[in-house]
Order: structure tokens, then C-alpha cells, then sequence
DNA sequence: TAACTGTATGTGTTAATGCTCATATGTGTG
DNA sequence: CACACATATGAGCATTAACACATACAGTTA
């Protein structure tokens, strides 16, 4: 037996984040958010994915409650509302990195 | 500007990752193989899945590096080569879990 | 209210991928 | 060698998901 057992549940939650964070241009969009709150605009511009596409993923990211819609007048700005997905990501893309070496 | 920039490069590299973990049965496979070695048949029964459902997923994670087959007589024992994986694995679980709490 | 900007959504098309069936390959044993 | 068991692979099918197009909705300003 594993030390960490994994339930039939947990998997599948797992892997639903999974599957989010699996697009290219989506994982993207949440990587260079960072931490701050941008306009939908500057998402398109900086990503240069059509509006229609950005809304798309946003719209994925948002319902899944790991980005955040913020209205500010015409805008809407998004935010990462958890600052450790960030760190998870951070520490995979170290794991790949040295992974690479070996 | 966010503190951890990513490049196109790395994210697509994340992103060819998280695809492999956004599938539940090739997930479920990983986290069940836990640091031991197991016969391909082992893992059969302890999924429920087909055999040639299997041996699909088995291909594509030995393909990227994430288990190694190992011939033991007629059996084929799959390892993950990597701890460092699973604690990913076991913190992104663990975060979740939190997350729903809020 | 009309006109403009910013963002969201419904529909359809296309490409990717998970799965199964049939079959091949590999390994031990009589 | 013949046969049985363990695993892998190729082809075809079915489902899903990304994307574009057209359009709708929301907010601002004239």
C-alpha cells in the first residue's frame, strides 16, 4: 500500500483542476495574472488570444473560483483570489526544470 | 508585472504536464502506484479498467517520464522514478481541501 | 436616448483524445 | 516447439473541448 491513499472523489477533483490548468493559453492567462487585478482588455493584449477566446477561458477559470471578476466602471478586472495556486505552480515548474537535468 | 514571470516555453511545458494529470483513470493510476513497484495486472484489478485502457495510459505517462517499466519475468512492474511528485500531488490534494472550506 | 466601448454568451465546426476490438509481441513452461 | 499468460499496439469510433462568428448585455458619455 501507498502511504497517501486516494480516494475515487479526490481523484476525480484532482484532476478536474488538472484539466483547467491543461490549456495552454489558459494556464497562460492565470500564470501571468500573478497577483494583481487587470482589465479584461490588458489579458487580450498581453496574451493576444481573441476577445472572444479570453472570455472563454476566464469563464472556465472563473466558475471554477480560481480567478475572481471585479467590476470597475466598463471594466471588469480579474484576480487571483489565492495566492498558493501560485505557489503550486511555481514549485511544479521547478520540478520540471531540474527533471529536465537528469 | 507579477513576481514569477512564465515564458511561452514553460507554460506549454506546464501545460503538457498537467494534461497527462487531467485524465482520472491515468491519474488515479499514478497516485495508487504510490513508491511501490507494481505488475500492470496489480493495477488492473485495483482500477476496474481494461487492460488495453491500461496499457493506453501506462504508454503515455512511461512516454513522458512520470512511471518506468521494469521486466520482471513475464510481468512488467511500472515504478514512479520521482517522490517529488507525489508530494506535489498530495499538496495541490491538500489545498482542495482547504479551498472548499471557505 | 443614442452611440460607443468593454465583456459575455450561444451555436457550429474542427481537432484532439479516451476507449474498445482485434491482434501482435514477449516470456516462462510442458 | 506448442501453449498459456502478461503486456503492447494499431485502427476505428465516440466524445469532448477549443476556437471563431455573430450577437447580446452592461456601463459610460454625449
Amino acid at each position: 500500500m501507498s502511504i497517501n491513499t486516494y480516494s475515487y472523489d479526490e481523484v476525480k477533483e484532482l484532476s478536474r483542476l488538472f484539466k483547467l490548468l491543461a490549456e495552454p493559453n489558459r494556464l497562460h492567462i492565470l500564470c501571468n495574472l500573478g497577483m494583481e487585478c487587470r482589465p479584461v482588455s490588458d489579458i487580450i493584449s498581453a496574451t493576444g488570444l481573441s476577445q472572444t477566446n479570453v472570455s472563454f477561458h476566464l469563464r472556465a477559470l472563473r466558475e471554477a473560483g480560481l480567478v475572481r471578476p471585479e467590476r470597475r466602471g466598463s471594466f471588469v478586472y480579474y484576480c487571483l483570489p489565492d495566492v498558493k495556486l501560485l505557489s503550486l505552480l511555481e514549485q511544479t515548474k521547478e520540478w520540471i526544470k531540474l527533471r529536465r537535468k537528469t
